[in-house]
DNA sequence: GTGATGGCGGTTTTT
DNA sequence: CCGCCATCAC
């Protein structure tokens, strides 16, 4: 992410401390509720702090002052956010708040950093070694999958998938196989799910490895622990600070692991906003926020409620909608700011039209010396993207999309971190089935059969199993030979751990055992990408201290990295925007079933409903400048045409607030949304598509010679040859050329051909 | 044991 | 519509 784009807020409060008067530096230009906020250190405080009010900056004020007091060493703070972007920013700007000097020695991570920290070092006490492997949701299915398979658990009815979200899910909440009831999993998974959660977790043991969700839960385990009380204790003594962003967020685990850590010093600052509460579906609970001043007698409230970020006619409108939302501890965000412009309401004929128009406007705010820096499309699910990025391949406007397929969530990625954990950690079967015949080597379906087998009767790992069978007849002798000879490699690559530096041995290991020649050989037109990234990660790895290092970071920290050097429009999902800003932002596809989402209203009926509100809420609230909000009339979803009605959000964006325009006949004759807006008593300003560039489909214009041209015409071009119109756009004109592709060319380059 | 083909199911969001 | 997985043919 683009670093330079996070700011919470400009300098400027409304209460103006001056300097001089022993107001220190990093103190100066704080509102009065945020100044209470930063030095309100003593005892549990929650900072309610709204949409752009300034929340990351009291935050880091507040650490800032801290240690500048000399109330604690950096080591003596604890800081959690929870996302590694977060802690990296909060980092920066309270070194950069302390006069530039990277502050050392301090825990400030994500829960799950944190957590693993903690974990490395009491693993013995939940029967792990320090060095365990924290496996990913891939690696947590194809796990299960296996256990379940030899349960006779039917996978088709039961998806792995499903079950391993399950036992997350009861993780989240904290409870370990001996807290799970029948009313936690009835008959899922033909009424094994405790049983096969009580093996996953053996079988994670046995391979000395963690899931994301057992980070939290084991160091809950230790915690509680009366055996342990030394072990809390020190951590009490330690940790004299304890610092929350996003609370909002926190499921229940996290909260106890919270809880348990602030008994101590009961120095905990909470900072976060209800109304941004986002990840209910993956365990979140509102309910620790709205409960704070319960959980932490005492407890302070401070509530941030000036806006810095957006005109009022942005904050409005998020307003408004908001408070359509019951189950809220309200907060009414109030700004200088001028009113703006109203937020652009557009309604569309379809997906690819509603692309258009976003590029349109995007190279329209472009002409105008708009930063794409400064501009987002924000859509609900990742699919959207697609439709995005088409377009403005086509018009060359330059755009990262963020979120997909991260890095390390890449085959070829995958595959080497494999090879490397085995490396590491050679009972790490499940990093070893992966790669046992990649490349291949023979090793198939029957042989790993075979070992498993052995490995499941003897109780005992892969690795283990194979050191049993290569002397026997219980394999081929193909098989064997080739296995002594791979076990033989991972022997001589595991001596060089200590003596050889981490990236020649990582290239070592990719060379020696075939995967970089498996690529090389590889004919695909994405291999040579696969290449590259290797190659990225092994320059990667140049960061780290260590190999062990290195993996640490890959499983819990690496995020893509982009080239934030260059502008362009960011693409992203909602929850991605969670924390950023932009001048200008493209809400899409604000549809009924799409947004609010059909799925989370189903799942969670109003409470869903309210959770996509929120989101709702973070979107228009992510505009300084200005905000549009778009919506199809018809979309394509798995393969077929639906008709969509706008979303439900739409009406609750006050009128006064708002512009609005559509196609004119969208939505049928008298049917649908004219009707809809009408009896909401709003003005509908309809317009001919004819009439604005931006909605012509099928325009017809003239070449220079005055010979008529319009869609499906063919042309031919001097330089890209033949082809044939696709859509005019005043003088510009997209081309499906037959040889060159789809290009975008200017009408007095053509003629008809 | 490997490679090809067809059926099936899935699309919310992620540390 | 696309990707994954299972089944089937060599």
């Amino acid at each position: 992410m683009n670093l330079t784009d996070i700011h919470d807020e400009p300098p400027q409060g409304g209460s103006g401390q001056g300097n001089g008067n022993g107001t220190p530096p990093y103190m100066e230009g704080l509102n009065a509720p945020q100044r209470e906020a930063v030095e309100a250190t003593e005892g549990p405080l929650l900072v309610l702090a709204g949409a752009g009010t300034g929340k990351t900056r009291v935050l880091t004020t507040r650490l800032a002052h801290i240690l500048h007091t000399r109330k604690a060493f950096p080591g003596q703070i604890l800081a959690v956010t929870f996302t590694n972007k977060a802690a990296l920013e909060m980092k920066e700007r309270v070194s950069a708040s302390l006069g530039g000097a990277p502050v050392e020695g301090w825990w400030l991570g994500t829960f799950h950093s944190l957590c693993a920290k903690m974990l490395r070092r009491h693993a013995d006490l939940v029967g792990l070694e320090s060095n365990f492997t924290i496996i990913d949701t891939d690696d947590q299915v194809r796990l299960i999958k296996q256990l379940m398979e030899a349960e006779n658990i039917d996978t088709k009815k039961w998806a792995p998938k499903m079950v391993a979200a399950v036992i997350g899910g009861l993780k989240d909440k904290g409870k370990k196989p001996s807290d799970v009831g029948m009313s936690d999993v009835g008959d899922l998974a033909g009424g094994k799910l405790l049983k096969i959660y009580q093996q996953y977790q053996e079988r994670l043991r046995i391979i000395n490895a963690c899931d994301f969700g057992d980070l939290l839960l084991h160091m809950i385990t230790i915690f509680k622990n009366p055996d342990n009380k030394d072990i809390l204790e020190k951590y009490h003594q330690q940790f004299r600070y304890i610092m929350v962003d996003e609370y909002q967020d926190t499921n229940v685990a996290q909260y106890l692991w919270l809880r348990l850590l602030a008994q101590g010093s009961k120095n905990i600052c909470c900072v976060g906003d209800d109304d941004q509460s986002i990840y209910g579906w993956r365990g979140a609970e509102v309910g620790n926020i709205l409960r704070f001043e319960k959980d932490f007698p005492g407890a302070k409230i401070i509530r941030l409620e000036q806006n810095y970020r957006s005109t009022s006619n942005i904050l409005n409108a998020a307003s408004a909608v908001i408070a359509k939302n019951e189950n809220r501890m309200g907060k009414t965000l109030w700004s200088e700011a001028d009113e703006g412009e109203k937020i652009a309401v557009r309604g569309l004929w379809d997906g690819q039209a509603e692309a258009r128009f976003v590029a349109e406007e995007i190279e329209r705010l472009h002409s105008k010396k708009e930063s794409l820096n400064n501009i987002a499309v924000l859509v609900r699910a990742g699919f959207q993207t697609r439709a995005f990025e088409d377009r403005f391949n086509t018009l060359a406007i330059p755009h990262r999309v963020i979120g997909g397929a991260r890095f390390y969530e890449r085959m070829e990625i995958r595959d080497a971190l494999a090879y490397f954990r085995v490396v590491m950690q050679p009972n790490d079967d499940l990093a070893l089935e992966r790669i046992i015949n990649t490349p291949k080597r023979g090793l198939g379906a029957a042989t790993i059969q075979t070992l498993q087998t052995h490995a499941r009767a003897a109780n005992t790992h892969l690795s283990e199993a194979i050191d049993m069978l290569v002397d026997t007849d219980e394999l081929s002798p193909k098989a064997k030979n080739t296995l002594s000879l791979l076990t033989a490699d991972f022997v001589r690559w595991r001596e060089n751990i200590d003596t050889m530096h981490h990236c020649d041995l990582a290239k070592m290991i990719l060379d020696e055992s075939g995967y970089t020649e498996m690529w090389k050989n590889d004919k695909s037109p994405e291999a040579p990408g696969r290449l590259e990234n290797l190659k990225e990660l092994v320059s990667a790895m140049e960061e780290y201290e260590s190999f062990a290092e290195f993996m640490e970071y890959v499983s819990l920290v690496m995020e893509n990295q982009e080239n934030q050097h260059t502008e362009m429009v960011t693409i992203m999902t909602l929850h991605g925007a969670k924390g950023l800003e932009f001048d200008y932002v493209f809400l899409a596809g604000w549809e009924e079933g799409l947004f609010p989402s059909q799925r989370s209203m189903d799942e969670q009926g109003a409470k869903g409903l309210e959770e996509e509100r929120r989101l709702a809420y973070v979107g228009i609230t992510r505009a300084k400048k200005k905000a549009y909000i778009t919506h199809a009339a018809n979309r394509m979803t798995y393969g077929k045409w639906m008709n969509c009605l706008p979303s439900r959000f739409v009406d609750e964006l006050p009128a006064d607030a708002i512009e609005v325009a559509a196609e004119s006949g969208i939505y049928g004759s008298g049917a649908g949304r004219s009707q809809h807006w009408d009896s909401s008593g709003r003005r509908e300003q309809q317009f001919n598509r004819d009439d604005i560039p931006n909605f012509s489909k099928n325009r017809v214009t003239q070449t220079e010679d005055g010979e008529e041209l319009k869609s499906g015409t063919r042309i031919f071009h001097d330089k890209f040859g033949y082809g044939k119109i696709i859509h005019i756009d005043g003088n510009k004109l997209d081309i499906a050329f037959e040889k060159a592709g789809r290009k975008r060319v200017l009408k007095n380059f053509i003629k008809k051909a």
